[in-house]
DNA sequence: ATGGCGCCACATTGGCGA
């Protein structure tokens, strides 16, 4: 089973992306974030046409979440429960045995502001809730956009960014406290090649110069993890006409 | 020190992302 996570940055500007790579990489659920798109105006018709099924919980101009699955999607929630937050940037659905919980995880702005505050706080409440969602679906898996760099190898300039938003102490604890929940970073269950990275800056020709940061995850449960082949970035979708800041990360695993 | 780019909307400039 392959999953993915891509954060678009609008799926309405992005839907012929998103149609290419579903054909070439067949995934069984791709994770969406950034989609911008109010529930009326998702492009189902299309998304069908290409052999998809979608759920989705989306908002105008800004956030949006979407799973897009192969086979048939149950138990579909947006939302951390208990949250109260007109922000939609989670959807979790159960598919092919597996929990998937989608997530756009706040950027945070910068260390002085009420959006990196924010952010904090919807960490903790993430955690809370994936500690009782993973007891009671072992096969989890959580992808998306963690808005968090956890390591120094996931940032081109480490000294230039420590302290920053994106790469700051408390947001890699944060990270660390979802891996305290047994959850595995797949793509480091793996040898990569060095300087990879899942979002690049638009400006100053970042992707050109491979200066990025890696900040778009799969983190699976123990049992998924222990079935792991393979987690990879698809770079080639950066360097695409009109692409997305971020490109798509996927993993392999075998479930009975 | 600032802005660079791209997307969106009560648009032709400002908010936001990362």
């Amino acid at each position: 089973m392959k999953l993915a996570t891509w954060n678009v940055n609008s799926l309405k500007v992005r839907l012929p992306h998103v149609l290419d790579w579903l054909a070439a990489q067949q995934p069984d659920a791709l994770c969406l974030q950034e989609t911008k798109l109010e529930d009326p105006n998702f492009p189902l018709a299309e998304i069908e046409a290409a052999g998809y099924r979608a759920v989705f919980s989306g908002q105008k101009t800004y956030n949006g979440v979407a799973i897009l699955a192969r086979s048939a999607v149950t138990d579909v929630q947006a939302g951390i429960p208990g949250y109260d937050d007109p922000q939609k940037r989670v959807l979790a659905a159960t598919l092919g045995g597996v929990r998937v919980v989608c997530v756009y995880i706040p950027n945070g702005e910068s260390l002085e502001s009420d959006k990196y505050r924010y952010k904090l706080e919807w960490l903790g409440r993430l955690t809370g809730w994936l500690g009782t969602e993973i007891a009671r679906h072992p096969r989890l898996a959580l992808l998306g956009d963690y808005n968090i760099a956890p390591d120094e190898r996931d940032v081109y300039d480490p000294k230039a960014w420590e302290g920053q938003v994106l790469f700051s102490e408390p947001e890699r604890a944060a990270f660390r406290g979802l891996a305290a929940l047994g959850l595995k970073d797949a793509f480091r269950l793996f040898e990569q090649p060095e300087k990879s990275y899942t979002w690049w800056d638009y400006r100053m020709n970042m992707f050109k110069r491979k200066l990025g940061l890696r900040i778009d995850h799969i983190l699976l449960s123990e049992p998924l993890a222990a079935t792991c082949s393979a987690c990879s970035v698809d770079r080639d979708m950066r360097a695409r006409e009109r692409p997305s800041d971020h490109a798509p990360v996927w993993a392999e695993i075998s479930v009975s």
